[in-house]
DNA sequence: GTTCGTCTGATTGCTTGTAATTACCCATAA
DNA sequence: TTATGGGTAATTACAAGCAATCAGACGAAC
């Protein structure tokens, strides 16, 4: 995406991108650099580097003479962040289907048969790369290099948030549906049912983060109650 | 907008933004390191700190063992961006519809009232950041934290493209009347209708800005025909 | 005359060292 | 017992030095 990847800080961003979305380092952890300097073999200066890299892409918070932390992101934060990429990503929709030759269709199709076979046998692994692999061919199949950048930055936030939560059951039938319904409008040269059908699959999935945080919440409240009763926590 | 601006590579970093749009570092140009280290009168660390931020944001490209340069707006990045900010800010229009107060609307008259007597006593610098002024208030009053980062680092390239282009005449009068449309659809709570005017609103300013561009094409390859007359040029 | 190879100058990139600031801990006093 | 003060240890931030790489220029050979 950026270029040549030669460069160590350039390869310390790297790195720590995998780290974070490994989960190595979670939301909210203090980011040692000693301890990271070891650990990649690297001195400090371009792990510095790469750190500032990271700060401007949100991924790491930075305190003054503190040091930096992993970003939390906040169910505000996604409130606020999907319906932007549901804007952004009907709007990619709608640029490819008016673009899109007949390979890349033939391309989707495939892809979207992986998501189908994964989605039937219940592997969700899988089918998140394939959903994945949907999302970006989209994006790229828009032809708007600013508009894919755009995303791409707010994409990782997401990535970020992943790590806080788990997969919502019995989501996978409804969004395969979604999907062969953006997969139908594209196919079909339907510009303006390809980005209303984008935008609905990307605030559906929304809703079912949002669902999916409540019960978490309960689940651990109700964790909490249980420990006050045996006197263990605060 | 990024918290304390304490350490020496943030304070680095506004100053090279400040270089930047005031024109004396210009698009495409080379940037000099040590150079700029006896300018700012620091060390190479936290310069080197301060542009790995800036390539993060875009407004600079860093070729690995050749340094730093500027980076150069081209017409085909205009016609990218200008429809994904349309979409974006208006998509602030609606939101900053349905969540204005009486004040904001009020300080909105305010500001559309100096628009107009600078666009009406023609003092284009005036009515810049009038226009500015306006662009923010809106972005600000959707209150979308997400929305208005991107929405930030988009218009920071375009700030770039400015310093590349000259003002269009008679653009003014244009400018002011999509304004006020988008104002009056604000005022009367038409969300719809404030999202509309604000994506015509960029639109249009993308149109004037091509149209520049092909005249000051046109001049440049006229002056050069001129000059290949005197057998000065190639 | 053109092209290829080598050499040199300059610039980038990384390592290391030093100073300053912050947080934490302990002691002392209220 | 609690709060406040000072001291210490650790960590960040900056500076300077050194090695590696690339561009440009000059010279030689075809």
């Amino acid at each position: 995406m950026a270029g040549h990847v030669n460069s160590m800080h350039d390869q310390a961003a790297q790195q720590l991108r995998d780290l974070i979305f490994g989960g190595d380092l979670t939301p909210g952890a203090f980011v040692d650099e000693t301890r990271l300097c070891e650990q990649l073999a690297i001195s400090r200066t371009p792990l510095r580097e790469a750190l500032k890299v990271l700060t401007a892409e949100g991924l790491i918070r930075h305190e003054p003479r503190r040091g930096c932390f992993v970003n939390q992101v906040t169910e505000q934060d996604l409130d606020e962040i999907f319906p932007v990429i549901a804007l952004l990503e009907g709007r990619c929709a709608f640029e490819a289907t008016q673009q899109a030759s007949d390979a890349d269709i033939a391309t989707l199709k495939e892809l979207h048969h992986q998501l189908e076979v994964s989605a039937a046998q219940g592997l969700i692994p899988q089918y998140y790369a394939a959903n994945y692999a949907i999302h970006e061919a989209i994006i790229a199949m828009a032809g708007n290099k600013w508009l894919a950048q755009v995303i791409g930055d707010l994409r990782k936030i997401l990535k970020l948030a992943r790590l806080q939560q788990l997969n919502a059951p019995g989501r996978l039938s409804q969004s395969l549906e979604e999907h062969m319904a953006i997969f139908a409008a594209l196919k079909a040269r339907d510009a303006e049912g390809a980005d209303a059908a984008m935008r609905i699959h990307l605030t559906r999935q929304r809703e079912a983060l949002r669902l999916l945080a409540r019960q978490s919440k309960s689940r651990i409240s109700a964790a909490n109650t249980e420990h006050d009763k045996h006197g263990v926590s605060t």
